[in-house]
DNA sequence: CGGCCGATTATCT
DNA sequence: GATAATCGGCCGG
């Protein structure tokens, strides 16, 4: 498991940092296990796509508050996301998990978010894993640095830089220049990590 | 493969 | 009452 020292950084430095790393879900003493392939940060009140831009409220509490928590958000009719809280407290700052590559307890996974052919397009969306993973609001503000929590993160495997990609962050909508277009997002390619990982960890 | 659209709810103003 | 860090199904090329 992570020590919390990992995640006391700016999310910007953070996210590219936990590609690679193993996010673990524990369900009545079952283990969900995925690799994350892609993240983005959002990084403080004026960073104007991040939530806390509006401040401290009921629902941004969770962000200003340790690093290394589950920040779990609802955005959009009938989804959840996850986010890794960062920076230091005080300091609004959070990853949003964006992918990952199914490593354990699939079986598992497929009750959730049923998908025989466990392509590309299984988990390759924030609102997919949670599903897959049954992460939803009740587990918001969860200690990521205690198994007791059911949800934390291992350390797993380092991708080659060269296999990074680092773009703008999506689904902002309105939200205005220039943090739009900030490169806040990095991600690996479902078959690159596929490749690595059955090197890496062998299948 | 890309664009459009409907689902439908927590949170904030 | 408006808004939203999405998804999947359906359409056409």
């Amino acid at each position: 498991m992570l020590d919390r020292s990992f995640y006391q950084r700016p999310a910007p430095l953070l996210a590219p940092d936990l590609l690679g790393k193993l996010l673990v879900r524990q369900i009545n003493g079952q283990r969900l296990a995925g690799i994350i392939t892609e993240t983005e940060a959002y990084q403080g009140q004026t960073d104007l796509a991040c939530h806390a831009r509006v401040g401290l409220t009921k629902r941004t509490r969770v962000m200003f508050g340790q690093a290394g928590h589950a920040y779990i958000y609802f955005p959009y009719v009938m989804h959840w996301m996850l986010n890794i809280v960062a920076d230091e407290e005080g300091l609004p700052a959070a990853i949003l998990v964006r992918a990952i590559y199914p490593l354990d307890g699939l079986d598992l996974m497929e009750q959730n978010r049923p998908n025989l052919a466990r392509l590309s397009n299984w988990l390759n969306g924030p609102a997919k894993l949670t599903r897959a993973l049954d992460i939803t609001g009740c587990l918001n503000g969860s200690d990521l640095c205690q198994e007791q929590s059911g949800i934390f993160v291992e350390d797993g495997l380092n991708f080659p830089a060269n296999l990074v990609r680092n773009s703008a962050r999506i689904g902002l909508g309105k939200t205005p220049e220039p943090w739009l277009s900030m490169p806040w997002r990095w991600q690996v390619g479902w078959s690159d990590a596929e490749e690595i990982i059955k090197k890496e960890i062998g299948m």
